[in-house]
DNA sequence: TATTACTTTGCAATCGATTGCAATTCTGTT
DNA sequence: AACAGAATTGCAATCGATTGCAAAGTAATA
């Protein structure tokens, strides 16, 4: 593989000049400056990003952190983000943190060792598992927001989705169309401010509808779900809605309560979250919540290159709140009276 | 941030011994092995893989080169590449090559700024866009394997599923269900001897079908499975089946047939490719077919590892042609007499 | 104790770029 | 022709690791 000196052996120059020259600096006669450029296009010269990296104390890339890209969710993200990074002219770097998150330590170390210049982290259903970890980092200097929200998030940049504000829609919607037994099938609370279920539940009391808390089930898997539904079908008052934490929930208790012949929304209003773009798809089509997804992830990845930007100067960690629109389709109807 | 020689000062050692110490050479006296470790654990050194890189003349990331993350097809196989590649040590750098693969130059120019060890490089429906620069990385040593196919693939490790095989247990099975007029909605053909609609089309020949090709619809978007599905369903005769080129793009069928008021499978069976994890939410559940995605993903990056084990050894390009599973569900059903 | 053989450590070159500073060449002016 | 000042160019240090080879230290043997 060609290198500088290469160049400047054939140009009969010094491997000073014909760096100055391939970074159009002012310093090299133009004549010179052309000469060199075109012989280095003529045979094929390309830089070396790692030598530079190494002098310039920078990479160009940018490190990502997602749990997976299983749920749906996330490649919409991903898509977009790295659509982003590659505009401001980074590469990305993409690190599985895992389903419950576990390698999330391991991604860290790594994007460290590789010196990137900063770091996206998206959270999941366990907030940061790495905490100590990340805050060593964050002290330390490098760059790094995160999207979601977990204990002790004010001390960082966070982006977040306006979960508590769409769960509020959600529950007006459903006192709307005067429901009253109401269900969530769900994943434990963990966004804090921000949290779903919480909000939920709140907004509820708010407007006169007592919770009980045991038409609350908490879910993990597609068997979680199934014997969710199952029990819950079976209670007296039978919920006449369900609120599922997310989409891919809802699209599971949908397929399971189809699956046991109650009927959509006749029988019983699903209600998800998130806006997947299957939630358009199935049928019933999905009642949902989501935000928009696409200035999430720029806000996202301009906050880090402002960061980056920055250096060494102190900058005031910042919260982003994104808006959440109710889409309402066809999985959500008024109550029938028995 | 701490570097070897610093590490050096406070063991009252030179950064060779450290630099042997922590790679675990048996060249240093494990008294001081150990007393190095524990100094570097304890203020936390943290290798610079950017210098290492440099002197070592490897990266130990590897290049992703994907078109999009918005057909859930990509995501599914882009979430095992990466667990393999993480699994074998190494980085991965994610590139979108876009819907109309109009960056893939630019990725690979990038990639190999970036000295990854090696490159995965799924192609899109427009094949191999930057082929002479792809030749040539790959005549100059770079380890590169592809996922999909082209014309010239020959030359290259590639990957692929048998689309054309799949096409195939179509054709037998809308055969089985006696359908006669059958329909394609798709994308031009680009997979060469792999090519969906083209095994189709021979297919339902040996099996004594006939096929029109005003029955074969090009789209690219939603708006042309519109219009095709309404020019579609005023044909006479009007068929009795379709062939749709992928899952997302029956999906729309779908959608469309039943805006229109006609019942899938009752009126019109359609039949996909891919089987998306969504194929199996929707209403009716789509009958389709696939291969095991993680499989391919899992060869993929196997091979990649293979060639760059192999360093400047010559190795024979091999082709790797994944099986296909028929899945039947609900959108297709024998033929009803008028 | 002297000599040899074996461990252990350090020196210094190297990977391929960038850049401050010194050296050289070129310009225009007298 | 001589000289100041500007425009070019090259020298050499630097980024942080790895590693061949020489040097120093230690142990074993005669």
């Amino acid at each position: 593989m060609l290198k500088l000196e290469d160049i400047a052996k054939l140009a009969g120059v010094s491997h000073s000049t014909v760096s100055r020259a391939l970074a159009g600096s002012p310093l090299v006669n133009s004549a010179t400056r052309d000469r060199i450029v075109a012989l280095a296009n003529d045979h094929g010269y390309q830089i070396n990003q790692v030598a530079r990296s190494l002098k310039l104390q920078n990479t160009k890339t940018i490190g990502l952190v997602v749990p997976e890209l299983s749920n749906p969710y996330y490649p919409k993200l991903v898509q977009s983000i790295a659509n982003y990074v590659g505009e401001s002219g980074y590469s990305l770097q993409l690190h599985l943190s895992g389903n419950d998150q576990n390698h999330e330590l391991t991604n860290l170390i790594n994007l460290r060792n590789n010196r990137v210049d900063g770091i996206l982290l998206i959270t999941g259903e366990h907030g940061l598992v790495a905490t100590e970890y990340a805050a060593g980092l964050h002290t330390s200097g490098m760059p790094i927001v995160f999207m979601g929200w977990f204990p002790g998030a004010e001390a960082f940049d966070v982006i977040t989705g306006d979960d508590a504000a769409g769960a509020r829609q959600i529950a007006h919607h459903l006192v709307d169309l005067q429901h009253k037994d109401i269900a969530i099938i769900g994943k434990p609370a963990h966004r804090g401010p921000y949290d779903r279920t919480t909000a939920f539940k709140d907004e509820l009391a708010l407007l006169g509808r007592t919770f009980n808390d045991k038409n609350h089930f908490l879910v993990t898997d597609y068997q979680g779900v199934a014997i969710a539904v199952k029990e819950l079908v079976q209670m007296v008052p039978r919920p006449t809605a369900i609120f599922a934490y997310q989409d891919s929930i809802a699209l599971d208790v949908c397929k399971e309560l189809q699956a046991l012949g109650i009927r959509v929304p006749d029988d019983i209003s699903v209600i998800g979250f998130d806006d997947l773009d299957v939630a358009s798809y199935v049928s019933p089509a999905l009642t949902t919540v989501g935000c928009h997804i696409d200035a999430m992830a720029n806000a996202f990845v301009m906050r880090l290159t402002e960061r980056i930007g920055a250096g060494s100067n102190h900058i005031e960690p910042i919260k982003l709140v994104v808006p959440t629109v109710l889409v309402q389709r066809q999985s959500s109807a008024p109550v029938r009276d028995a």
